[in-house]
DNA sequence: CCTTTTATCTTTACATCGTAAAGATGAGAT
DNA sequence: ATCTCATCTTTACGATGTAAAGATAAAAGG
């Protein structure tokens, strides 16, 4: 759509560009960094952001290049890397982006809640439906290699994805998390957590788990099944546990 | 820069422009002997399959490039086109060998335990130490979107993979498993153990644990932390369960 | 034995990607 | 107004997956 204007790079001019003069970096950035203002075409950053997240739902992770996203955004293929310096800094971008989505929709779910059961599914239920409801955001949040949490924005975002469950944790537990200190069971218990239902929606989202949902009672759905997994009792010696 | 003998891939030095007869070649794999690769490599297939898991384990799961296996294996880039299609095949033969691989370490592990606690850890403990010791074929296995599981080999290999651990839960359920037919609480049972570890690998391997294991008690290792989940007492309401 | 066929491997070609670097543009500062 | 420089565009390059055509050797068929 729009203007494709694919010009195979055959150049008209041919003029080699390889200067001798060293050239140096052009100071990435003069330590005041505060590039948040939107200069002459607007916020191209946030743009890009958006034009990403929709490539991502529509496209799938497959299709998320830097290129699509300029493309998406029409604006040229380099001019993404200003603002991102390379393609692990717009998908971590993304990603911190994904996991303020994350934490808003948990927190909204737990808010909901009345009982004490509902309370304890509500958050497990939220993590999957939000994975369910953006595959492509959970794959960038959870399966991409290429993600430095070295970045602020994300490094917050999914620590404070992580304080959020072990703060559940804990209320379960009625203990009190510590900051900087856990017990072996404490810890097992945020890892269990943790693991299960991220591990079911991994399982889930790459339909690993069709096999066991086409064996089930007619028209079983996942949901029911992870409530199941959660609540139904344990026969049996482990695990787990 | 310049012209420094800019080794494309062409594997071969230069190419023999004629046979002259010389001897015939035994080319039946010499099994295990450094190959002058002739023109028609003895096992290809097999040898591609071995260059690729050693590529993987090398150089990472965004190293393993169809041109890089090639290359590993000394052939033409597109020699592995004829063996296994496009990427998506390679991967998916891969993958099919990491299964096997992984059940067979999974097998041994249930052999040599003795204790029915001892058996009930034994498998999710090799589950993990195989993906810590094939970090590269476990990201294959599970992380890759690519997979084509309508592949035979692959299908099958993966159905063992999930047989075996339906079996094992049957067992410690002390019921049959059916072939086509399961009970809510059975199916919670095996997407429960699932879920668990896997869940627990993925975190592991993406260092998502690293926040947790700095919190526990001095030198507690992830194996610890494993046996923990499964078999500490779960303290509060929910989960799991 | 010689020719033909066929499966295997190599070359060549092309679109796309990430990234680097130079050129163009326009906003804000001097 | 000119200057400066962050921003955006153009151009270029190497790498990748894949398709198609060419080359080669092993097998098949006379």
């Amino acid at each position: 759509m729009g203007k494709s204007e694919i010009r195979t790079e055959t150049a008209r001019g041919a003029r080699t560009p390889r200067k001798t003069s060293s050239a140096t970096r052009p100071a990435r950035r003069p330590a005041g960094a505060k590039t948040e203002t939107p200069y002459h075409h607007g916020d191209l950053r946030e743009a890009l952001l958006q034009a990403a997240e929709r490539v991502l739902e529509r496209d799938g992770l497959s299709g998320l290049t830097l290129r699509a996203v300029a493309r998406e955004a029409g604006v040229s293929h380099a001019a993404p890397t200003h603002h991102f310096g390379d393609l692990t800094g717009l998908l971590s971008e993304l990603a911190a982006v994904g996991f303020r989505q994350f934490n808003a929709a948990m927190a909204s779910a737990c808010d909901t809640a009345t009982t004490p059961l509902a309370r304890a599914l509500a958050r497990p239920k939220a993590y999957v439906a939000y994975a369910q409801a953006h595959p492509g955001m959970y794959s960038i949040m959870f399966r991409t290699e290429r993600l430095d949490y070295s970045r602020p924005s994300l490094n917050e975002a999914a620590e404070a994805s992580f304080a959020g469950l072990a703060n559940a944790i804990g209320m379960m537990r009625q203990e009190q998390i510590s900051e900087d200190s856990l017990t072996l069971n404490q810890g097992a218990a945020i890892a269990r957590a943790w693991s299960m239902v991220h591990g079911f929606t991994m399982l889930l989202l790459d339909g690993r788990l069709e096999d066991i949902l086409g064996r089930l009672p007619e028209g079983t759905t996942a949901e029911r099944l992870l409530e199941a997994m959660l609540t139904a009792p344990v026969t049996g010696k482990l695990p787990g546990p």
